[in-house]
Parts: structure tokens; sequence; C-alpha cells
DNA sequence: GCCAACGTTGGC
DNA sequence: GCCAACGTTGGC
């Protein structure tokens, strides 16, 4: 069951939509997450909440994909590996700082919704992403804003497919 | 590559 | 607690 609704970014280059589908079970961990913000969010997650899965850095920045979470958050080991990237040395085993979640990939989009729609439809005017300035890499949606963009990926894909 | 908008750090 | 300096994000 369906609670809450996040958008969640990243960078194709780095982690595509369909790197996660390619995942076993399509399911893989979130880590390197280092804003309080964006990982508090993350604590809220519960099993089942759906994502709209965001290409950022990318041209043109687009919604990809749909996924869900498939686990709570739990501490991020990475966060006190010495050698990984997004290593912090106040975060320990025992007094984790960062945390993270694992997501499964439910579904492509028929078709990308780029973030140029998402700014052109007054229905989203609310959404983070598009509003300036607004670089949380995890922020929560509204259900019938999540549902928008999936109409809207419906929508588009029948105007490409009848040309 | 530029740069605006943020978030974090640390001296005071 | 203030705020300057610095680092990062991410659209363009």
């Amino acid at each position: 069951m369906v609670r809450q609704y996040w958008l969640m970014k990243s960078e194709p280059e780095a982690y595509s939509f369909d790197d996660l589908m390619a995942e076993k079970n399509r399911t893989d961990h979130w880590d390197g997450i280092r804003n309080y913000q964006a990982r508090n969010f993350m604590m809220e997650m519960r099993q089942g909440d759906a994502i709209l899965f965001y290409h950022s850095s990318t041209n043109p920045p687009h919604v990809a994909g749909i996924a869900e979470v498939a686990s709570e958050a739990y501490p991020d080991h990475t966060s006190w590996d010495r050698k990984a990237k997004y290593y912090d040395l106040k975060s320990t085993p025992e007094n984790p700082r960062w945390y993270m979640v694992d997501i499964r990939g439910v579904r492509k989009l028929e078709i990308p919704v780029p973030l140029e729609a998402l700014k052109a439809n007054p229905r989203l005017k609310g959404m983070r992403v598009v509003q300036k300035g607004q670089r949380l890499s995890v922020q929560p949606v509204l259900r019938k804003e999540f549902e928008e963009v999936q109409r809207m990926a419906k929508v588009l894909s029948k105007k490409t497919s009848s040309r």
C-alpha cells in the first residue's frame, strides 16, 4: 500500500533509471546522501512509498521512471568507509550520521517527462523541482502531482506515436 | 563552463 | 550567534 510520494534525483551518467532496472530484483541501495534535509525525508520513507526517478544534470533534465521504497532507512555504511567518495569522519557504526534506503524500479515511463513540461504545467507549480534554487535531491511530492506526471507521460507518448 | 542559490564550516 | 568563506548542486 502506497503511503507517501517522493522524487529522487540522480545524474544518469552516474546512475540511471535503466541501471536500477538492470539490478537484481531491480533493487539497489541509495547511498551517498549527505544533506540533512534529504536524509530526514529518507527516514520518513516507508516500504511501498512511490518515487519519481528524476535525471538531473542532463539535457534535458527529466523524470525517467517510477520506483518504490523497498526498505526503510538504515545506516549508510559508506559514510565511515575511508575510501568511499562520501566518507564523513564524524559518522561511525556506533553513531551513524547518514542513512540510506533501498529502492526498487517499478516501470519506465512511456516517455521521459522533461523539466520544461513540468514547469509549464500549472498543476505542478508546488513541486520543489520546478522551483528555482531547489537543489534537494530527495523531496516529497503530493499524490496529485505524482499522478499528474504519470498522466503527462501517457499524453506525451500518444502525441509522439500518432505522428 | 558559468553562475545563482543553497548548505556547511569555523573564527570571532 | 553572526557571518564570511568555501563547497556543491544543477539548470542553462
